[in-house]
RNA sequence: GGUUCAGUAGCUCAGCUGGAUAGAGCAACGGCCUUCUAAGCCGUGGGUCGGGGGUUCGAAUCCCUUCUGAGCCA
């Protein structure tokens, strides 16, 4: 794609024959048009007008006429001043699809990233808590970026910043004490515990005695002391162990579940740092850092001497930058902390090289709300991930039941299709905007769903199955790409020609909704093919034969792209 | 008050580093299964791209202003 357009610009360059055109400035205006009929690439010629004092329709008719078709360029076209060309599609069918048979399940790969190292921060739940859906867009996000870098050659960290400290550990740790012999915690621990947390922040709430008592427990917690320690420890565990449960079925990876508690010792040194610098000043007895003038200034230690999330994020980014060496520090959070991270990275400045600080980055998504307003652990009003996932793997289990009851593997298979179309429903969409939750949107399973991409790899599964096509056997030299030539398969290897730039473009962008969306676009043109061409029942050898390659290269797109967003493909369904 | 994000079809959204007639899905209606899985395909209807200015040969896209919703800061 890329290297098309840079051969178009020089192609224009040298018929234009004018020095005061640079090839760049053609480069740039080349562009795909949005109607197929207007060619692959067109150039418009209007900027030329003024340089050149000839109308643009003028220009283009001379270049039409000075540039003749090659090997690569098959027509050129002059319509109202837009230079359409035409590629020679033989060409591009060969080379695509040549290069997805090579590389298999290594397509869209690259070593672009070089092994530079990347942070991603990601998921980062507060323990003692269920996994509800914010954690989830969240981590489905994550995980598709951490892939998405690591598909590009980039040598990725993910980072599990666990909200494991805090003053509510007090008020768990007492609720703990109290209640725990109500609760069977063998079978729903963070259930448990996040309803003995309700329950005892609200005793807390109500009387001050109560409250001091948790205080003291959290005391105790930072001493160190024993038992307090273990029992801090044991929620942790467990959480962690149900957190994995879920990151398994996501197929979430982290390297490190270092969180908040980890940092506990790692924020005097900042404080140093920063005083050292002379940048922290006081403000109403709290000690502050100033930044950009529309902004209010970041506070790192309140008026009684704690910390606040602030330094505590400084501190990870002084400890990140010694231990990763990162180019790149990703960070994955709701909308609603963008003041925080914005503070954070321009006080970082202060505390490491230009290298890092400019590595920062802070990904934004968009609130899931409910219709009844925010979701909120401590009013109850909240989207438990357990629940979702159950809900939908049982959908997805009833509709199989009732189209395709001779399947093998139900349930694994039902496990595939409702987590896709979970994870798919929340990477579909970019990812700021807010999302208002509604159980029957988040479990449709036609249109542009995951189960509709995981149904159309199974369709190609099946013709593969059809006709005994086996990679292994293929005699790729042997294959006659010029039977490919109806508009339907036309169309799908240019769509497939453009997985590695659209690979390239979610990663930089953060938006894994841009894979999600060239997928469904894959799906659907196969759907047309599928429709109009028939793959086993073709007399032709030779088409027969070319379209086989066709139909493969499209399963390994989709499998390959799928992976990427943590979407697992069924081969029936 | 300051600031960030969002506003496109009845609903959910894409398009936003300016380009040709603003695209999908859902919902509605009408076709297509004796032929590779109909979780599919084809077709019809549906639009003041929140409003108003501006820049430009050309604006959903850029700038200004204003309205609405959400978030954050004080």
């Amino acid at each position: 794609m890329e290297e098309m357009k840079k051969y178009i610009a020089s192609v224009i360059y040298k018929a234009l024959e004018n020095n005061d055109i640079k090839i760049e400035e053609i480069e740039e205006k080349v562009e795909t048009p949005k109607d197929k009929k207007n060619g692959d690439f067109a150039y418009p010629c209007f900027n030329l007008a003024k340089v050149l004092r000839k109308s643009p329709v003028m220009i283009g008719q001379e270049l039409e006429l000075k540039i003749t078709a090659d090997d690569k360029i098959s027509k050129v076209e002059n319509v109202n001043g837009f230079l359409n060309f035409y590629l020679n599609s033989d060409n591009i069918t060969k080379k695509t699809l040549d290069n997805i048979v090579n590389l298999g399940e290594n397509y869209g790969k690259s070593n672009e990233g070089n092994g530079v190292n990347i942070i991603v921060e990601y998921s980062s739940p507060n323990i003692a808590k269920p996994f509800h859906l914010g954690h989830f867009r969240n981590t489905v996000l994550g995980k598709a970026l951490y892939d998405l870098y690591e598909t590009l050659g980039y040598n990725v960290t993910g980072i599990n910043h666990l909200g494991d400290w805090g003053r509510q550990f007090g008020i768990i740790i007492e609720g703990y004490k109290r209640f725990k012999d109500e609760y069977n915690f063998d079978e729903n621990p963070l259930d448990a515990l996040s309803d003995i947390y309700v329950r005892m922040n609200k005793i807390c709430k109500e009387d001050e005695a109560q409250m001091d008592i948790a205080r003291e427990n959290f005391k105790k917690l930072e001493q160190g002391d024993e038992e307090t320690t273990r029992l801090w420890k044991y929620f942790r565990d467990v959480s962690l162990k149900e957190y994995n449960r879920i990151y398994d079925i996501l197929g979430s990876k982290f390297d490190s579940y270092n969180g908040e508690a980890f940092y506990n010792d790692k924020m005097d040194e900042v404080i140093q740092i920063l005083d050292k610098k002379g940048v922290l000043k006081d403000s109403q007895g709290a000690k502050v850092v100033e930044v950009s003038d529309n902004m209010p200034p970041c506070i790192v230690l309140k008026s009684n001497g704690s910390t606040i999330y602030a330094t505590r994020d400084l501190a990870a980014i002084l400890y990140r930058a010694r231990t990763y060496d990162f180019t790149k520090c990703i960070y994955i959070t709701a909308t609603e902390q963008i003041l925080h991270f914005k503070q954070i990275f321009e006080v970082a400045k202060y505390l490491v090289d230009e290298k890092y600080q400019k590595g920062l980055k802070h990904v934004t998504y968009g609130m899931i709300r409910l219709k009844t307003g925010k979701m909120s652990t401590r009013e109850g009003n909240v989207v438990y991930i357990n629940d979702l996932i159950e809900e939908a793997i049982k959908k997805s289990k009833d509709i199989i039941l009732a189209k395709n009851p001779e399947l093998e593997n139900i349930d694994e298979v039902a496990k595939k299709i409702g987590v896709g179309a979970l994870i798919f429903n929340y990477l579909k969409s970019g990812k700021n905007k807010d999302i208002i939750f509604d159980l029957d949107d988040t479990l449709r399973f036609d249109g542009e769903t995951g189960p509709y991409i995981q149904y159309t790899y199974c369709r190609t599964k099946s013709i593969l199955e059809k006709v005994g096509f086996d990679i292994a056997n293929l005699d790729i030299n042997s294959i006659n790409y010029s039977k490919l030539s109806t508009p339907q398969e036309v169309e799908l290897v240019k769509q497939l020609q453009k997985y590695e730039d659209t690979i390239k473009k979610s990663a930089q962008e953060y938006e894994p909704s841009i894979l999600a969306r060239y997928l469904i676009e894959v799906a659907t043109l196969f759907s047309r093919f599928y429709n109009e061409c028939s793959v086993a029942n073709e007399e032709d050898e030779k088409t027969k034969q070319a379209r086989c390659v066709l139909v493969y290269a499209t399963s390994v797109v989709i499998k390959n792209g799928l992976k990427i967003l943590g979407i697992e493909c069924p081969d029936k369904m």
